[in-house]
DNA sequence: TAACAATGGTTGACGGCGCAAAATATTGAA
DNA sequence: TTCAATATTTTGCGCCGTCAACCATTGTTA
C-alpha cells in the first residue's frame, strides 16, 4: 500500500496548478508585450488609469490596486513618463498627493498593445474553454479575490471628481 | 449610449482576476513561508525534488518543470546549498550535467514548511469553495496548463533509475 | 580522428521590485 | 501658534532572477 506523503497533498498541486497557468501566461505574453515596449506591470497601470473617469489616479491608489508597493508604482510611473506614456499632475486638494494621469500618446499605446494582447490572452486562456468552464472558473476566482485582496477597488471615485493640474 | 472600448473587453479582465489571485495568495503565503527562512521558489524545488523517487533532480529537468531559467535555478540550488537542504551530485553518465539532492535536513524541512503552508492554502484558497468550484477550477487550469506549459513533466524517469554520486 | 555543432551548467552585468528611512505635507491637540 | 502624530511619495540599499557570454562535455559528420 501506498503511503499519502504531505508533500502530495491536493491542496499543494491545487496551488501549484495555478502557478503554474501564471506562470506559463506570462510568458506567453511577454514577447508581444515587449514588441509594443511594455512589462505586465506596466501594462496593468495603463490599464487601470485608462479605464478611470478622468484617465488618472492616484499613485497610492495605483498601488492598492496592483498589489505593487507604492515605491514599486513610483518606478513604473517613471518609466512610463520618461515614455511620454503618463505625466504626473499634483494634487490641489491635498499636496502631498500625486496624480498619475495618462496622456494621449499613452492611451493611444495602451490601445494597441491591448488589440495585440487581447489575441494571445484568447488564444492562451479564455479560447482553450468553453463559455461554461471559463464562466466557472471567473467566478470561482473571483471568490478567492475578494478575500484575498478586499482592497482592490480604490480611489476611482475620488479620481472621477477631481480635476488635474499638470505642472511644468 | 455607452461606448464599449477595447480596454474593458472581458477577457482582458478575465486574465486579470488570475492575475489579481496570484499575487493576492503569493504575498498572504509569503509571510509564513519566510518564518521556514524559504522563499516560494525554494519551496518548489525542494517539493519537486522531494517529489522524485530518488529525492533528485538534474539541474536542467528543474529549469524545465518551474520555468526558472537555467540560472535561476542555479541561484536557488546555490541558495539551498548553503543552507545545507541540498547537495549537488556529479552525474556519472553525463558528466556535464549534475544532479541536485534533496539532503535528509532538506526533507525534513520542507515537510515541517508544507504542514503549516497547507494551512494557508486552506484558508485562502482551497476552503473558500465547494468540492465542485474547486473541481471546476482545477479542471479549467490544467487545460490552460496543459496547453501553455506541455514540457512541465521532465526528468522524472531517469532520476528514478540513476544512482546519486554526491561529491566531497 | 579531427572538426564542429549541440547540450548542460555557471558567471558577470543589469534591471525590477520590496523594505525601511527620509523628505514633504497635513491634521489635531495643547 | 506650535508641536507631535499621521499620511503621501520618493530614495538608498539589497535581493532575486534574467540575459548573454563562457567553459566543459557530448555527439556527429567527414
Amino acid at each position: 500500500m501506498a503511503t499519502t506523503r504531505i508533500i502530495d497533498d491536493d491542496r499543494l498541486t491545487a496551488v501549484g496548478l495555478l502557478v503554474e497557468v501564471h506562470r506559463g501566461l506570462t510568458n506567453k505574453f511577454a514577447a508581444r508585450l515587449g514588441r509594443h515596449g511594455l512589462s505586465e506591470n506596466e501594462l496593468e497601470i495603463l490599464l487601470r488609469l485608462g479605464r478611470t473617469p478622468n484617465c488618472q489616479l492616484r499613485m497610492s491608489d495605483l498601488a492598492a490596486q496592483t498589489s505593487l508597493t507604492t515605491s514599486g508604482v513610483t518606478r513604473v510611473v517613471d518609466r512610463l513618463e520618461r515614455a511620454g506614456l503618463v505625466v504626473r499632475a499634483s494634487c490641489d486638494t491635498d499636496r502631498r498627493g500625486t496624480w498619475a494621469v495618462l496622456t494621449d500618446t499613452g492611451l493611444e499605446r495602451v490601445t494597441a498593445a491591448v488589440a495585440d494582447h487581447i489575441e494571445d490572452v484568447d488564444r492562451w486562456y479564455t479560447g482553450l474553454l468553453t463559455p461554461e468552464q471559463l464562466e466557472a472558473l471567473t467566478e470561482a476566482l473571483r471568490i478567492v479575490r475578494d478575500t484575498v485582496r478586499p482592497e482592490a477597488v480604490a480611489g476611482v471615485a475620488e479620481a472621477a471628481r477631481a480635476r488635474p493640474h499638470v505642472d511644468a
